[in-house]
DNA sequence: AGTTTCTACAACCATTTGGTTGTACGTTAA
DNA sequence: TTAACGTACAACCAAATGGTTGTAGAAACT
């Protein structure tokens, strides 16, 4: 079982801004599905290697994609763990509304308030 | 059932950006559990009733929350729908994971390899 | 050895962001 | 009607973002 290390506010603000791009994504979309060079990627859009390798590296700092050596080429990987981190996030939220759906269905459920909370 | 309306880069781009501030992801989590006015939700911050209110837009612009007139008083409510949202769009990614896994266990089951892709 | 390939990094620039203060307007309370 | 409250909006500012070009280094091909 795999440890649920604590996320820092930080950190998780990295996490969301580097999906807030569209470049972004569809470079983590890339680099799950298969690794690739960062000129692999580069090749994909219209903007220079330089601005390529810059939102590679903002993933990198987000944790999203991991660098590894190999030869001259710097290849790219996704990494799903990250992902699933973020969807867990979503999930906290989520479950704050179930909660709140729930007190409002005990408040139709029981009118006579026994215990009306302040 | 819920239709699936497809979302542009540019919502998807708003809704992760949103989610990219502490402060903003606390305003979410407090309009999920329940309504609060805009100056409710200032008190509980250290800056001004002015910035509170620009990261309430920020967050009705995603479609994180929605602004409901009650008297003098704005009253924000949580989204929970756009939440459900952004978690299925990580869904996407982690398939793709999948996919790739599956993949290379298609490699190592079939060494032989009957047809290799290029 | 020399050249090409893949990459990183620094400097620069325009735009956006996240904060501020001040002004103004509709709504409620005295 | 006057005063207080809740809010929005504009103007302003410093810092961060997303792009560019240019320089330079490490690895690989000839």
């Amino acid at each position: 079982m795999v440890v649920e290390t604590e996320l820092s506010d930080a950190e998780v603000d990295r996490i969301f801004h580097a999906l807030a791009d569209a470049t972004r994504r569809d470079i983590v979309r890339r680099t799950l599905a298969g690794d690739a060079s960062v000129t692999d990627l580069a090749a994909a859009y219209e903007m220079s290697f330089a601005a390529v390798s810059k939102h590679v590296g903002v993933l990198e700092e987000a944790g999203l994609v991991t660098r590894h050596p190999e030869g001259r080429r710097r290849m790219v990987r996704g990494n799903p763990e990250r992902i699933a981190r973020a969807q867990r996030l979503l999930d906290a939220y989520e479950r704050l509304w179930r909660d709140r759906v729930g007190r409002l269905d005990d408040l139709l459920a029981e009118p006579t308030s026994t215990s009306t909370p302040a």
